[in-house]
DNA sequence: GTGGTCTAGACCACA
DNA sequence: GTGGTCTAGACCACA
């Protein structure tokens, strides 16, 4: 039981740019959404978008080429294991508070066929 | 992309305890721990759990009897309600991470399997 | 020859705060200025301050107990080394600029005697 | 406790070509590379030499003839002033330093003793 | 156009 | 009072 409070817009967003990396809208090398534009996006002070990309950039996921602009990392090994380590690190949340709530198994896997079902 | 600011400690606190009530740890119209022992529990300021209390009160969950502390609601169909909301909140916030990073039903059931097998 | 662009004003305090911690000024495990107190000390803004000890965080000199204010670390082996590095680059940096004016070990001395004695 | 937000990169290619003039690579009155030579030696944009050397120029150390290049003053005095100047403010940079360490003079020299010693 | 830095200042969470 | 986050916006360095 420990409470962080990671839960910044910052890191929302961080981690919801991960997923998008992750899952293939991104590739490898390829050049990431410019500061403006992605402040723009998400509807952000630009200031914030600076603080995302650098927490990408300190996990080394993310790379700066200066007055070029920022790309996700050519390192495909470190790529996947950091993949592999978002997908665990989400789902391993979601049992925990399915444990809390003493579902079983079979009733998990039931919710989410029904999410999927739709 | 929508994001939050709302993931302070307290609405953290807030989350786990109703995962502990809608998991039985706490029955329908049962004490709830006071407010010095969760603070002592979790290790925050009492303040603190004033507000979660406060939020799970605004919320239907739980009800003050003026001198003897907090209590689980007895409406056992609106905490019914309460439990499938909540249950399906966090399944439908995975499956959205999932689908993000692009993973195939079978995939995210995999993953659950490997979790689960542990 | 490879140049930086890392001598913005936070790096700079960020430099000047080490070498101060490094000097005794802060023991290890004491207490350092607020945000606040350190922005109105070097008058820049707090933000700015916020940066500063955000680096020394990340480099483990220093750790935050929330509400309660930014510590020197108490490892005391691993600031040990910390403060070698960072007396033998500055010292590093100085012979580098000192070899590229071509100034001979003894030439050097002579200018540190000078400086010392007065 | 003095800031300076003056450290960009072509303030720091600028002193360290003022280095490698004080230690007599060219010599006065000697051509110094051309724009585009240096900005590719030092893998910059050529924009960035041209600041460079307009800053040593209105400092007085070089002078523009106009069709043949860039070349180092030809007053000697006026050199060696700035060339002690030079030294002078590295090496006091220096002992700021290693004074806000608390480092006696002796533990300086001998910190210099073993980099010399290599 | 790209990112980086900084300010001024608001507002929050927590103790 | 402590740190943390965020905005709005200016200005810089560099290509």
């Amino acid at each position: 039981m420990d409470f962080k409070r990671d839960k910044s817009i910052y890191s929302q967003i961080g981690d919801y740019l991960k997923g998008e990396m992750f899952g293939g809208k991104y590739d490898l090398g390829q050049k990431l959404p410019s500061v403006r534009e992605l402040a723009e996006i998400v509807a952000v002070n630009p200031n914030t978008i600076v603080r995302v990309y650098a927490e990408l950039e300190a996990e080394g996921l993310v790379y700066t080429e200066s007055t070029s602009g920022k790309f996700v990392t050519k390192d495909e090994e470190f790529f996947n294991i950091k993949r592999k380590e978002y997908i665990v690190g989400h789902a391993r949340e979601f049992c925990a508070t399915a444990e809390r709530c003493r579902l079983t198994k079979s009733e998990v896997l039931k919710i989410l066929e029904e999410l999927y079902g739709k």
